[in-house]
DNA sequence: ATACGTGCAAACGTTTTGCACATAC
DNA sequence: GTATGTGCAAAACGTTTGCACGTAT
């Protein structure tokens, strides 16, 4: 069994995600975890995530981008992806596991979970929509 | 506007993704298309693979896996992961839009749709659960 | 003292791209 | 004839890993 030391490197990790509400890349963690500490390696920075998503002390999200994203609140909630600008939020709305049991229904093997992203455009994004004209958008 | 031109290549790829119910990746598709076009690049693929996406003649489906898969069925269906074997199955159940309408009504940006994957065991992986004894599992 | 963590750089797997040539229209 | 598609190879991209050194315990 590997035994957990404490590292700096991660405590300072783990706190810059829980600064954050949107949810940054490893290269964000990297460009901002490097504010404290100049040297630290991108390598690093991967091996800490890793290690902390595999801990349950962060988590992962996957959202069909280029790339990984991490968000410090590990408790079962919704993301919602813009499709104009990129960002990824938190969604403040009740609890879907239901639809697992809905699926469990017409299912042979064994539903053990499910995620769900939703997707269109964040309050910014379509303010613009609406505000400017059809020529502009 | 860019004019799109018949290529039997890209025929090639759509003709052998609709002949699949799992859903290949750029790198299956290669391989296969490749006994019909023994020269065709995995560029030529993976070009062909995002321009019918992006026509909507199929379907890129992201399950945070390392690489893409593709479906050639682009209705509205759901997908379940085999956390096991990381199979990818289509799932035979009601539609479950009414969780946009749901989220909506938290959300201050405009929700225009949804993705969910379900996850778990698969009939055949769930089953040797079953047969063998805890030991071997 | 020793196991675990780090920085660095090289390697990896997937995907994209620049180019000259081939093909559809 | 011209715009679009192709094959090839190189590059880009995000991520992982091997290694020697550093640090926590």
């Amino acid at each position: 069994m590997k035994e957990l030391k404490y590292s700096r490197q991660r405590e300072s990790i783990k706190d810059f995600l829980m600064t954050r509400k949107d949810h940054p890349t490893a290269e964000e963690v990297y460009l901002n975890v490097r504010k404290t500490f100049p040297n630290i390696s991108l390598g690093t920075v991967y091996r800490n995530l890793s290690l902390l998503t595999s801990i349950g002390s962060i988590q992962k999200i996957s959202c069909g981008d280029s790339c990984e994203r991490f968000d410090a609140s590990t408790d079962s909630h919704y993301h919602f992806i813009c499709r104009k600008c990129g960002c990824v939020m938190d969604m403040d709305m009740p609890d879907l596991s239901f639809i697992n049991t809905l699926a469990d229904k017409s299912f042979c093997g064994e539903i053990e979970g499910s995620v769900t992203y939703f997707f269109g455009l964040c309050e910014k994004c379509s303010q613009e929509y609406v505000d400017k004209p059809e020529s502009k958008r």
